[in-house]
DNA sequence: TTAAAAATGATGTACGTAAATCAAAAATAG
DNA sequence: CTATTTTTGATTTACGTACATCATTTTTAA
């Protein structure tokens, strides 16, 4: 049987009042005594046992996402993971308010994040955009202790407590690693889409992806990445556009969301007889579908759910003011290629 | 506020006594009540606090892991992952105990199965071995109602509850589309190092690595399969032995775990000139080593983490009398290259 | 040495559920 | 309609922890 603290008391000697007061650092304490009580915590090994500490505690976590009303797949999905994450938080005392504000509109964000301080909140988890009124918002949001979680998109030089998401540049890496190695020895052209090269992730991703282009595939070069703005005729026109300019044009990174658009430029242009070795990301049904029949030939992927349930783990443990684990936290950059696919 | 059985009490207008024979499928409860009682939860939306009813229940489930005594890094992990889950899981109230068996021995499998089933165990967790005793073993414990999940290696036509490990085939698959890929367009023979094809993991990966090899690769010839029997120095000669007889030889599939032989051997191969594009499977400190070294090309891995919680999460759900819900414990076959590791 | 302050003990209530007991009411059988 | 069985209610204790109150002891300052 585990201890519970009736065995600590006892071994150390003292009441179970004196115990709590160690245990949740409630002052009236002498040291010899603390010390006391901490070495027959040490020695019998207890552990609190959260779940009765916080029934009794009747604690719970207001948390607040604040997501863009974004219509791509990888959005809906993140929204979905979060409303999940909310049922299955009654468990864990948990409940999860969520924020919709316009995407791509720094001001909205930074209204939102503000608002969103002045309810009675936890913590705030918000899939960032790179501007300063954000990044000033921010600032007030942690100075007045309010932790903040940056989600899927981080903000560089600001106080955010943590960032929820994946290693973009490296996922940009990655992407380069296997086109170059499908391609092998081939001389050709790359073309790269992007959903709008304004967004820090996508940045990112273009920033990897040329960096191990350049450094180990001297066969093949980049073409000016284009932006599709998940917008599908936008993202098709373009592509089918590039694949007609450059004829030696082999293989292609998406490393935004606007699947649709793609998918539909690599059936015409599978229709003309030609094959595009690409690359995309995030798995959805349409590109599921894409890996399958051999149209896309490796997609990257940010599972969603891991990242909303790490951003939750952070903010309730810097809501208790605990430590979290960097190791742990880190999310993931999936590789699926048609053989592997969950 | 979520509601408590106090609310679900006063909205169907009976007692807590009732609610809770309901609730606890306890008898002396007229159809007519009990259905009242199923409203008001359904209309409040009443679930179950389970931290809460754990902690009132006292309820443990003392589970059984049969792991074998292997040396490999595989193995290492994932006793490491069980002791780690073990820990953590006086908050769920698990308790684990761990029994060691001779590897490879069918016999002292079955011995041990039925000795688990012998005692006070809620379900018992094993790294199974296809053979007629250890089937029998299983059907026991399972007549018995104790259930049964294998772990890592599954037992085909058993009467096992649940198989907590990756679709084998489908890794293998994945291993030979890579390799063909990665080697284009290139002629040339692929060699195949296994631990031991008498093990039913190995050959179902190599089932499923010659099948696409043979679909979709007609360029590249297979090897005959060598055995390294997870032994250094056996199978570091088998394959210097296999690169010197065949200079045609330009990949390889490593479908065990003896990663440090293959290490040395491949080593040795660079050392004369030779690379060999090599995929290989698990992580661990060795084999991360030589896939950012470049020796490895890429890495297939099985996460112990997931695979332990998941055989976890299993068995509570059976020894409660609950549904699994497939999707959610499927493991995930990992692609690492060395810009995606972890 | 005494008064004040600090430390500790003793005790009770609460959280939401499980489980038991005994009494009371309702339904059913004879 | 009574006797019996079944169903329901009322109440209590327990799980392990948090937190508050008040009494008592010990320590420190004057």
């Amino acid at each position: 049987m585990r201890p519970t603290v009736h065995d600590i008391a006892a071994e150390a000697g003292v009441s179970l009042a004196t115990v709590d007061r160690v245990m949740n650092a409630r002052p009236g304490v002498r040291e010899k005594t603390r010390v006391k009580v901490e070495q027959a915590i040490e020695k019998l090994g207890y552990v609190r046992d959260v779940a009765a500490a916080n029934l009794a505690k009747g604690r719970s976590y207001p948390f607040t996402f604040i997501l863009p009303c974004n219509e791509n797949a990888f959005m809906a999905e993140l929204r979905a993971a979060v409303i999940q994450a909310n049922e299955r938080g009654r468990i864990e005392r948990t409940q999860i308010t969520i924020v919709d504000v316009p995407a791509f509109d720094a001001d909205a964000l930074s209204d939102a994040l503000l608002a969103a301080g002045e309810t009675d909140t936890a913590g705030i988890a918000v899939v960032a955009i790179e501007a300063d009124p954000v990044r000033e918002a921010v600032r007030k949001l942690t100075e007045r202790g309010i932790p903040v979680v940056t989600l899927v998109s981080d903000l560089e030089d600001s106080t955010r407590d943590h960032y929820a998401g994946v290693d973009n540049p490296a996922a940009g890496r990655t992407a380069a690693t296997l086109l170059g190695r499908f391609l092998d020895a081939r001389n050709g052209a790359i073309g790269v889409l992007a959903g709008s090269l304004s967004v820090r992730d996508h940045q990112n991703r273009f920033a990897g992806f040329s960096q191990i282009m350049a450094a180990h595939f001297p066969n093949l070069t980049i073409l000016p990445p284009m932006e599709g703005r998940d917008d599908l005729p936008l993202a098709r026109s373009l592509v089918c556009e590039a694949v007609d300019t450059h004829p030696d044009m082999i293989g292609l990174y998406s490393l935004g969301a606007g699947n649709r658009g793609l998918i539909a430029a690599l059936e015409e242009t599978r229709a003309k007889g030609r094959e595009i070795v690409t690359i995309a990301h995030e798995l959805s049904v349409h590109s599921r579908e894409a890996l399958e029949s051999g149209l896309f030939d490796v997609i990257l992927n940010q599972d969603a759910g891991h990242e909303v349930r790490s951003a939750i783990r952070v903010l309730k443990a810097k809501a208790d003011g605990l430590a979290v684990i960097a190791a742990q936290e880190r999310i993931r950059i999936d590789i699926f290629i048609k053989d592997n696919l969950p």
